[in-house]
DNA sequence: GGCGCTGTCTATAGCTCAATAGGTAGAATT
DNA sequence: AATTCTACCTATTGAGCTATAGACAGCGCC
């Protein structure tokens, strides 16, 4: 015999909020445009055209609507990363697909990716904590490449690491205060910031012997 | 310093406001640290040990100290950047130059110059504007710089001087947000980062011997 | 056809903050 | 000695903002 099954749980489906999506992004748009301290809770209720107290159906504080946004931000990224860098190919390969995949969000996240770069840093310290956890695993990953590249001799022996990593990610960040002004595809700009990363790392032709390259492990 | 008097003189101008430098540089300090928005003048006052109004008698409203700010964070950057580049030397010289001149008020104004990249959107649109000049004429200067090395021969034929400055400029003014974590010496950073750069702009390998990398590139 | 849930509303409490008004001690000037 | 000017002060206003409280319309469901 079947209980009855609570038809109105308490530990039913938390909420549906079928809109939360687009609350979310329109919290981003308006907290990307006007910065966090910037923006009001006004600012994303005239985007959605519905009363500022309205939103707090959906999230509990301003603040836990940038750590949504910076979480949407985030997301996926460093999984990508990962798998790239422990994956197969040259180094030189692994960091333009890294850079490749480091701005492709731009496309079609623009909003997000700028609030998580410009505004985490106005996240209550808990939370930010958790989201900068992300971050340092993005470094990893692309110092890794850096540091495999050194190693295995296609990049310059001398070259510093950790500088690198951050001009790399310096460079790349700064696309997302740009682009949209700029009229330009982000391949575009992947592929020039690729070659020209590449080619900065890389070790210069000073060697005219043939070894280094073809010294790579197994065959 | 003593004020010389004007022996007859009522319209001498005697010594208004000599703490000035002192109180925008503390604001220049919390604006960095809390983002404009986020900062409040009684956060200023608390650090120069004085009442929130009290600072009225330095600036006109909140805005104001932040144009302050701002002009002080590019001050003169410019004017330096256009005598490198219309100055004597090789491309490459001169983008090494401009990228060690970029990044030398980090030193001791860091500040100030965080507050410029960071804060400057939220300035009203009339000095924002007469701000803005200054930036330009800062990525003219690496332009033409670029420009020139292309028409010289010492950089890629094929290269996108427009992404490449914004791609230099995003890897520079990078610096000012994690320079003071990282512990590392501006004059290190500034010779890392041009020699990364002047290499992924330049023409590949010295066409004086058959090398490997050289198929990759056009022929 | 009453019930509960979702998603919105109105109204307002409670607080923070920029900016103004007006006062004054003490140094500098006359 | 009187006056002026600098560099603060106290007190307060008024606006704007986040967040809470509570009502309720529509809908799906037994």
């Amino acid at each position: 015999m079947t209980v009855v099954t609570l038809p109105s749980s308490r530990r039913s489906r938390p909420s549906p909020r079928r809109r939360e999506p687009e609350i979310i992004e329109a919290a981003a748009r308006v907290f990307a445009e006007r910065g966090f301290h910037g923006a009001t809770t006004q600012d994303i209720a005239d985007v959605l055209g519905i009363r500022q107290a309205s939103l707090y159906y959906y999230f509990p504080s301003k603040e836990g609507a940038l750590e949504l946004v910076c979480l949407q931000g985030v997301g996926g990224f460093f999984e990508v990363a990962k798998a790239i860098a422990s994956g197969p190919g040259t180094a030189a390969d692994k960091l333009t697909r890294l850079i490749k995949s480091h701005l492709s969000p731009l496309t079609d996240r623009s909003d997000f990716v700028r609030v998580f770069l410009n505004e985490r840093q106005h996240l209550p310290p808990e939370s930010r904590r958790r989201i900068g956890k992300w971050s340092r695993g993005l470094e990893q990953a692309f110092e890794s490449v850096l540091k495999e590249g050194v190693r295995r001799g296609e990049f310059r022996s001398d070259l510093d690491t950790r500088l690198a990593v951050l001009g790399i990610l310096g460079m790349a960040n700064a696309v997302a205060n740009w682009y949209r002004a700029e009229e330009v595809a982000i391949d575009r700009v992947s592929a020039e910031f690729a070659r020209l990363l590449v080619a900065g790392v890389a070790k210069r032709p000073k060697p005219r012997r043939r070894s280094i390259a073809a010294r790579r492990s197994g065959r």
